[in-house]
DNA sequence: ATAATAATTAAACACTTGCTTAATCGTTGA
DNA sequence: TCAACGATTAAGCAAGTGTTTAATTATTAT
């Protein structure tokens, strides 16, 4: 991924724990090692919500939810340019959240994964019940 | 928000439609109007996804929907240092996602909103049903 | 008061992201 | 074959994001 900014090289006296300023060891109110495992079971899943966490994908996939659509005409709701339609679909397309047919010089694209539909869904409840 | 990168300044002559690039006002296969209508139904919806969207704050939040942590208990699990937890709870807080108590030295930091336990859920399901 | 410590805030900066313009690809029709 | 057009790709850049170090705040104990 991306490696940290680091003014000062590593030290060696860092080695007793790479969080040389965490509570000097008897801090932690319960033994952590069960959190690490419980941790691990959402490993790698901000990723479908890093996905939905740009508005203009969020709005791609909704609409795509009802119809099939093509991207000129996803630009133009989304009042958008091609390019930067196209990018995100790319991104959807790489994820395999949108499948897409060639029909002529348009190309259609459409949902390829209703369970991601499922989210937005309970997003949805989410903002409807205020807070 | 963001100010769109633009080298040219923008043109009078790109008044008809600002999209100029779109195709020339005869591609969209279907009256957009209704789908602009749709797009209203998701605003704003991409905050709530973006929240989630980084690995440390999924992984703080699901933490927290089993347990109340302190800070301290949360950068061990994590192996992160302090600030770099703080600076997230900060953010969870300004969304009314976690609330905080203060316990001599210690902040305890709790869910303050169950609902977004089940968008977890959901996309643990996502990812558990393979694709 | 003073020291110690958990937590927060501030500043810096590497990296990421999304949009823009320009160029290119793919298909259709003259 | 060539022009037109929808779609994609590429390059560039401004804004945003997350982590780091250092300084500061808040609370407790001496």
């Amino acid at each position: 991924m991306r490696e940290p900014a680091r003014r000062t090289a590593p030290d060696e006296n860092v080695r007793r724990s790479r969080n040389n300023d965490i509570c000097d060891g008897f801090c932690p109110s319960r033994e952590t090692a069960p959190l690490k495992d419980k941790i691990l079971e959402v490993a790698g899943l901000s990723e479908v919500f890093r996905v939905l966490s740009d508005e203009t994908r969020t709005k791609i996939v909704y609409l795509l939810s009802h119809q099939e659509l093509c991207v000129c005409d996803l630009a133009e709701a989304l009042e958008m340019n091609l390019p930067a339609i196209s990018h995100h679909l790319r991104l959807l397309k790489a994820l395999r959240l949108v499948k897409y047919r060639r029909s002529g010089k348009m190309v259609f694209y459409s949902l390829d994964d209703q369970h991601i539909v499922n989210l937005i869904r309970e997003a949805r409840q989410h903002l409807a019940e205020g807070r």
